[in-house]
DNA sequence: TCCTTGCAGTACCGTACGGTACGGTTCCGT
DNA sequence: ACGGAACCGTACCGTACGGTACTGCAAGGA
């Protein structure tokens, strides 16, 4: 697949690594700890050159997910023939990429920022980071879903919804409580692998899918 | 001084007019709108009395969120017997809260709020909004849990883990996605209602509790 | 060598916020 | 009637931010 590179304003080196000194501070601080004089300071150049160069502060906020965006790649993972097994290591090692990519810093810091923008009307921030950020992963997880359905190995009526629903049972209600600065889970593994069991519960196409040996009844 | 958490601080009634004009001011335009000149302002009072009542600005927020906890009472229903029927019809009345409380605005004020001040440590928002707001309809959901196991409706090793895929089946990345401005469902009660046919037939005891004639394919 | 371009560093400006202080008013108890 | 408490409205203060302007300086090209 070509990458749309109309999106990508593809910013210089010296610009990059101000973007990255840029997300430290917003890590590190909030971004209240997010100033122009203080990324000035900290990254070695002068205001002027960020208005120049970012147009204003929110352009620096685009700027900062655009870059962080750029920086994730997900690479399709298409191998040959599909089984039942090899569809749920594959859903399995979705989940555990999702819950480490939102358990990420930069991703909580980019999240809170965007939220806390998001009452403004004019504030573009909150779509800009569910595009860059999110179709990526997105386009995977359906074309997972599909590739399962195409081998007879999943039941949905719709791709999509079927998404929604391994989302949940992935996530549940753990992407807002970090959001809120709750710690993430200890073992992100054991929650992928109970997600998918369940999922293939839903909408795996023989009831054999799922193995009894494996330990999904825990303590 | 400070006030314990456990307890409500049960304010005057011309606190709690000047409370219900913060989140108005907060519903409106987000925490930027949200300044004790304005506020006085528009609550038609004194920024000296702001400061006497609530102690400083982060006061004033942790009275907001303990103000608005206190106007949600969650009523403990608990009827005779329990049907499967019954059950199903209180799991999706839940679940219909749940979205209705999750996409309201002063709701999705407050989360933005508590969020924007998660970044920094001393930010007790995020863990008070956590304790007020969730946990009376945590409470709800697991006591129709375990009401649910002990009727023999429902199997699961776990009230809490099986509530909290309840939860990811019915709000998916929903909150999310409204936090950062989206708009919500169209129709909360299909959404409950797929939610919980779902999760029936993961942890529902027998499996006719699923009605075929439900209209749970479409698109 | 000179001129231009780009950028660091800093000083500066207007604004707006959090928080405090003070005068004036209403209300209540005695 | 008197005094005090509570409170409104406003003026005020220090600070810090976003954004602009100006001065030097280093590199590159003719």
């Amino acid at each position: 697949m070509t990458a749309e590179l109309s999106d990508m304003p593809e910013f210089s080196p010296r610009q990059n690594a101000v973007l990255e000194q840029a997300l430290k501070l917003l890590v590190d601080g909030g971004e209240k700890a997010l100033t122009t004089s203080g990324l000035a300071r900290a990254a070695n150049c002068s205001k002027e050159s960020l208005y120049k160069w970012f147009g204003d502060r929110d352009g620096l906020l685009a700027a900062m997910i655009a870059y962080q965006a750029s920086k994730v790649r997900t690479f399709e993972r298409s191998g040959g023939r599909l089984t039942a097994d090899l569809l749920r290591e594959h859903l399995e090692t979705f989940g555990r990429d999702l819950l480490e990519v939102l358990s990420g810093e930069v991703s909580l810091a980019l999240n809170r920022l965007a939220i806390g923008q998001a009452s403004r009307e004019g504030s573009k921030l909150g779509r800009l980071l569910v595009e860059h950020g999110r179709r990526q992963i997105d386009r995977r997880a359906i074309g997972l879903m599909e590739a399962g359905r195409r081998a007879g190995l999943l039941r949905f009526p719709d791709a999509d919804s079927a998404y929604h629903t391994l989302y949940g049972l992935i996530v549940s209600d753990l992407h807002v409580r970090m959001l809120l600065g709750e710690n993430g889970l200890k073992d992100n593994a054991r929650q992928a692998e109970k997600a998918v069991h369940a999922f293939l519960s839903l909408h795996g196409a023989s009831q054999n899918t799922e193995r009894a040996g494996r330990a999904h009844s825990d303590a």
